[in-house]
DNA sequence: GTGAAAGCGCTAACAT
DNA sequence: ATGTTAGCGCTTTCAC
């Protein structure tokens, strides 16, 4: 079908110089034992070829590959593309490349074995190390090193980056409740996800540490996206008694209220509060208020603490728990509860 | 440093299920002259052992990986990301798997020399086919087959789907004057990729073809971000005379304009006609007109293409053209120029 | 400073 | 139906 391989080997550069192919071998790998004249001579030799190293064949005879892989639950998910950015900027600064594997859709085939799959295939074979985004499994079994970003597990046996979503959601209802609010409506992300969950305990928590009293109409069930935002925040302004603040489990959900505040004429955050956890989409000139969890600093962070354990290094912890910081976006102040609430009656 | 390879190897496998490398090779790849009895028995060892196939060895040696590699100039350009999306969920129906390789940061190292080596070392090695992603080169020194989206050169030597900025353009330049609009501001994307070009282009030769001269002064410089968003809409809307509509480059920027017409108290599309470029972050409830490009189905697209390739079948076209789509995502209706006209004299 | 040769783990003839 | 064996392209001792 297709003709036979044509592809420039080491041995082609290593004949037409007129050298063997260890000493090609050494120049490509930088070893400084080569007499500079052959150096020369040999690397023209490659820039005329066109040559390029076989991946699979370096990965099969060396130990260091070079290679960092970063595997996805899903792709379509924001947050795991922000991780890989933060794991992009990481890899710019070292020596290594970067290699993703997605799962692709990971309903369709069981999660654990895949996560173990795909995990074996790149450290075993062309990967120095692997970062892993929200794996389920808590053990691997692989020996070269691995970070996970927001594990599901609370504590797994390898390297780990923990997002603060219940932290963030501790911060975010104590800053609305700080505004004097009494009345926050929640719009929970995709539930079946820990990170909703946990951001969900946050919002719960922060009430009952107020001594306020839960109550279940404020709680609506959304899915990250603008559109459950704006149906769950219709629901929770057309309640008879509705709240003065909405705390949105994402900035997606967060966009769509505030879609709903343009169609009912109510101003943000004169007349209706809004916290949106984690700032993906670039929100900055809505007037809302964000929990930022610096996603992409996580896959920094996890990066740099994989490369130390590629080369050998000790981590100083194990788990590293990223921050969250409140930003306000608006350029006006947030007014309190006690003038909110009264523009509120007027709706 | 590290304890030497403890991998399992097809040879363990062999040794334990008491049977040749050759056996276990044939069950792994789905042969079907393997006894069945001996096939459950190796089946069972794999599975207590964890064995998974060593994907560097398993590339060097045959012909076919079911692999296909991806390769992105960028990762933080949401172009790429919404291509990839496209990709993936190709790739979730076919039998081959994902790898992305990014260059990291384009700026920093020789763009076309990096597309090359980054080409050579997918396809060469452990990929039997690459789609690259906004190429500057146009000619590839591989055999394995290449599909290019959106290449920079207007006639590459290999299959390519093309985004359609130029046609793209018109069509919303078009929409705006059919609404009588003869003042159109346009909000230019990042000048030095040719997707900014072609776009503004396109609004050059709509109004020109309109019979409409053109005002430089309506024609700001941003960068597909939010912020030069807001920049540029601030600037166009405070001209003696401010055009009644504003094209945007991209949807971001769209936002931007957006979020200065609710400063300047303008309803959209009352007061002022907006049509941003590409879908990509939703914006589905913001009243904006969208020029749909349909980014991620052109990695669908050159997903399956690059598939026929690889499986030696032939393309009906080396290149396939992307439609463009008007999606008006308000409810309302656009008002006429007239109307807006008026309108827009009042602020 | 350079070359010869031994594999890495796997697949694909070719045997049996 | 299964085993034997020869490499794929590369790195790495170990010679010289």
């Amino acid at each position: 079908m297709r003709k036979k391989r044509r592809t420039v080997t080491i041995q082609d550069v290593a004949k037409i110089a007129g050298i063997s192919v260890s000493t090609v071998s050494r120049v490509l790998n930088g070893k400084t034992d080569v007499a500079s004249e052959t150096q020369d001579r040999i690397l023209s030799v490659i820039k005329d070829l066109g040559y390029t190293t076989n991946l699979a064949a370096k990965s099969m005879r060396s130990f260091r590959k070079d290679i960092v892989g970063l595997i996805m639950p899903d792709i379509a998910y924001p947050f795991a593309i922000e991780v890989m950015k933060g794991v992009n900027r990481a890899i710019a600064e070292s020596e290594f490349d970067l290699l993703v594997y997605t799962t692709g859709d990971v309903r369709k085939s069981g999660r654990a074995s895949h996560e173990q799959k795909y995990v074996s295939l790149l450290n075993n074979s062309i990967a120095d190390g692997v970062i892993i985004v929200a794996p389920v499994t808590d053990k691997f079994s692989t020996d070269a090193p691995i970070v996970s970003i927001d594990p599901l597990m609370r504590d797994p046996n390898y390297a780990a980056v923990h997002a603060t979503n219940y932290q963030g959601a501790l911060d975010a209802m104590n800053y609305l409740l700080g505004l004097g609010h009494q009345r926050i409506g929640f719009i929970t992300g995709r539930v079946e996800l820990e990170s909703s969950a946990r951001r969900l305990k946050g919002y719960r928590d922060a009430l009952k540490k107020a001594g306020i009293s839960i109550d279940e109409q404020l709680i609506t069930v959304g899915d990250y996206t603008a559109e459950t935002g704006v149906q769950c925040a219709r629901e929770l302004l057309s309640l008879k008694h509705p709240p003065t603040a909405i705390f949105a489990s994402n900035d997606q959900t967060a966009m769509g209220v505030y879609q709903v505040a343009q169609e009912m004429r109510l101003r943000i955050p004169e007349d209706l509060s809004v916290v949106g956890f984690d700032n993906i989409v670039e929100s900055k000139y809505m007037g809302l208020t964000t929990v930022d969890q610096f996603i992409s600093e996580m896959g920094f962070v996890a990066t740099q603490m994989l490369i130390k354990l590629i080369n050998g290094e000790r981590l100083e912890a194990q788990t590293y728990q990223m921050r969250t910081q409140l930003v306000i976006r608006s350029s006006c102040k947030h007014h309190s509860a006690r003038k909110t609430k009264s523009r509120m009656g007027r709706v």
